[in-house]
DNA sequence: TGTACATCAGTGAACGCGCGTTCACTGATGTAC
DNA sequence: TGTACATCAGTGAACGCGCGTTCACTGATGTAC
């Protein structure tokens, strides 16, 4: 919505209903990846045709190519929507787990994380079935995302009081292990196919347990032996 | 080979290059997991068609239904295949891990199961790709048997000095953590497209820590706190 | 051992279908004057 | 504001291709006597 209240508007109908050929084609953009997205829920991504996708939006399959090159750079653009999910969702716990100095309480990072994930299912689907997926620049994508955010981590991990005078190589193996605990309880969370919270619950608890496994190891392991 | 020395023996050829039809169908049906298993390397399996495995194997189309009802039945086959691996791969590293009580170095098991990796590359490259992959039944199957392993490594971990006090579902969700960590160690070493080992030894490195980490973590949990 | 018949892994033609991509097009939206 | 032209998201026909599956078949292997 530009609305430039500037002498001239958007001469096209009556008074509010108007939107521009722009808008639309965005509408019409979202859509693509929009269905993408419902297609890969039960399905890999190398699986999909770019037909199917097109029906799922509504347009014929010609059109597809108005937005997308092909299914690759479609899916290219998915990795990069639901990493900003991701990353968003991810630096909002690291932001908190940062906050409370005390090691053993990762509890509300986690709750965090969870609470993300079932706002926006499709994209963390996405990123756990094609990150070991069947296509190599889709992986690559997810990897270096997930690279990126462990080194984030292990900056905040630093300032830790137990942790200060760890290498930053090692404060990046522990980070990587979070992340992985992490990750491995989305995957759970998304792979059942309950819905009654009773296996939502175990998972956060199990999860919970092991972080903290992790952290008191973190708090023995302090003074590193190089 | 059952050769019942009782009188007959079989009729055909020479002497030694004769070949049941039984042994002959056998052999085509493991070039069909083997093609497939090679189409696996570098897609997913839900987007390998029958023709293709067909071709692998070096028979027609149709042919394909004299061994299997579908691709996923094949598809089936081969995650019971590739968890025979891994199963072995695994106990084998329960028993080095049970052998030394001392909790540090899980070092050992961790070079087992790399070893037997880099000798079984295409299974556990299937395992990793379908674990959350596109076909439930696949997904279905491979958690069942990690969830059996996890179970019987928690066995093992019962009856570490440490940890004999421990509640089995602690135990459990311990023994899944480890599980994790040496499931990620698998794909990390499968997903980058080294061969010259520098990357090898960089991530055997980081899972020996990973997986002190906990292992400290656990002895100072020691005491439930319930 | 020799003959007559049964089995069955693999063949090859054929089918209808959905695929990705090309192309010339339509008609509403946007712009210049 | 009104007119003439440009842009371009979406259309629809058409293409050649690989797909899964059917069917009747072939010919070597296996078995009964």
């Amino acid at each position: 919505m530009t609305r430039s209240r500037h002498g001239s508007r958007p001469r096209t109908r009556g008074d509010g209903e108007s939107e521009s050929r722009a808008e639309r084609k965005n509408r019409t953009r979202q859509a693509l990846l929009d269905a993408t997205m419902g297609l890969v829920a039960d399905r890999s991504f190398g699986s999909i045709s770019l037909r199917e996708v097109a029906r799922g939006a509504g347009i014929v399959p010609t059109a597809f190519y108005r937005h997308f090159a092909s299914m690759e750079d479609l899916g290219v653009t998915l990795v990069e929507d639901s990493m900003r999910v991701l990353r968003r969702t991810l630096r909002e716990g690291r932001r908190d787990l940062a906050a409370r100095q005390a090691l053993p309480t990762a509890q509300n990072s986690l709750d965090i994380l969870l609470r993300h994930v079932r706002d926006n299912e499709a994209q963390f689907r996405f990123l756990v079935r094609e990150q070991h997926g069947g296509i190599a620049e889709i992986r690559r994508a997810i990897d270096t995302e997930l690279r990126l955010f462990s080194k984030e981590l292990a900056i905040d991990l630093s300032r830790l009081p137990d942790l200060v005078q760890w290498s930053p190589e090692d404060l990046e193996i522990a980070a990587e292990l979070i992340v992985t605990i992490m990750l491995t309880a989305v995957a759970d969370l998304l792979d059942g196919e309950y819905r009654g919270s009773g296996v939502e619950r175990e998972i956060v608890e199990r999860t919970e347990k092991q972080l903290v496994m992790v952290f008191l190891g973190m708090g023995r392991w302090s003074p590193p032996e190089r």
